[in-house]
DNA sequence: TGCAAAATAGAACGAGCGTTCGATTTTTGT
DNA sequence: ACAAAAATCGAACGCTCGTTCTATTTTGCA
């Protein structure tokens, strides 16, 4: 009895992972998806352990610390947030089309997560009054990002897509917001149509940064008085 | 010894607001500074008694529980925010200087909390997974301002300070992720200058909204590969 | 196949949490 | 001034948390 069924299933087939990389993948795994819904803050190793049928102190083996298990779901998360936005958005064309695919992959990638959270976004607000690795680890991954995009957006410049005077870092502000708010809108308003608002609001930025600056910043009011009454 | 002093401190002056509700007052006070820094979930009762000094059950038979409190927290942070922001901007005149008197406000508002933290954008990040009276609570506060805002900039179209075609859901929609870049420049990363960013966007999506809006929305990207490189 | 090493389990810890309860002090209205 | 009512305290509860420690199991390699 109990006979040799295991000639079948631990599989002498070597995996190209240990054992432990193996699991350590998988409990990440399901750490992104919990830190995406509870946060990185409401991410705890009791509920971790549930989720991947493990023990706690299994579980903890792998990280050593709550922080360090922490910072590991912050880097696993910027390399899917690579894989996803910025990778293939590198293929397209250097300027106005990269920059264009980046910001449509980076609106997905929010909107997508309608119902699992921007580690970015929700990190950013859980540990701005929060000094510490984690915030150093997150701090750097989120600046990475916004000079990956600044570049696209200078290269959109010399390219001749946007005009010469254009301040990147001031246009990469107002695309920053955009996507802020679509976060907002989406997943905690939960307003349809959020993205349709991204995007066209995109399109406006971009028409401002297309056309010729205006020398002086006053358009004046005038502050006719013509207009009916509601 | 131990002399009648008490006829100086006690104060037999009756003050307006009965013994309990000043308390209750000054817990709300401590707990919002506290709350802004920790987020309302990072908000506990037992901290909230050290600072003001009280036993955790003293603190606690002023709300009832936990959910009430932060919800008595999120309405004290509205009358404020009302106080700060709605009621000074609507003693301008109606249309654009009223819409940028709100948009300076809130700015200032959000900004000025660079260690203090905003509650509204904070809990939007807290509670956009967790369903409940808090979220609700928090939810319809938003909604009002939001809405609030959203009158204010149909007013301005009205007056004819924005052109008859802006969308004014659409404004808000990116005035809106303005302060929320804001927030997080200023307040995560820490970067000097995001107040300056702000109004400039301001300046930005005002313009937009105040030429007549192309029929389509292509503005073909001419492709010109003049510029030098870099 | 066997043995060292790695991985996992299980129990226990101390601390902090929200909450309850009964006793005690302070305030309030008459 | 006094009694009723309100406010506050202090101790205790059950729970969850991250972490530690010691076994036990599983894995990988010679």
């Amino acid at each position: 009895m109990t006979a040799d069924i295991d000639i079948l299933d631990p599989a002498p087939r070597r995996s190209l992972l240990q054992k432990g990389q193996q699991t350590r993948a998988a409990i990440l795994d399901a750490a992104l998806g919990l830190a995406s819904h509870m946060g990185l803050e409401g991410l705890s190793i009791g509920a971790l352990a549930e989720v991947t049928q493990m023990s706690k102190s299994g579980v903890f083996a792998h990280f050593g610390s709550r922080e360090e298990l922490q910072i590991s779901v912050i880097r696993e998360y910027h390399a899917r947030f690579e894989d996803e936005v910025f990778y293939p958005a590198m293929q397209e064309a250097r300027g106005l089309p990269r920059l264009r695919s980046l910001f449509e992959r980076w609106v997905k990638r929010v909107s997508i997560e309608v119902d699992s959270g921007c580690i970015y976004i929700s990190g950013a607000v859980e540990f701005d009054d929060r000094p510490g690795p984690v915030r150093d680890a997150l701090a750097s991954m989120v600046v990475a990002w916004h000079a990956a995009l600044a570049r696209a957006i200078r290269q959109a410049i010399d390219e001749g897509h946007l005009v010469a005077a254009a301040d990147a870092t001031q246009m990469l502000f107002e695309l920053h917001g955009l996507i802020l708010a679509l976060h907002h809108d989406a997943r905690f308003l939960r307003l349809p149509g959020a993205v349709k608002r991204a995007t066209l609001a995109f399109d406006h930025v971009l028409s401002h940064y297309s056309r010729p600056q205006p020398i002086a910043p006053k358009f004046s009011v005038e502050s006719r008085q013509s207009a009916r009454k509601r």
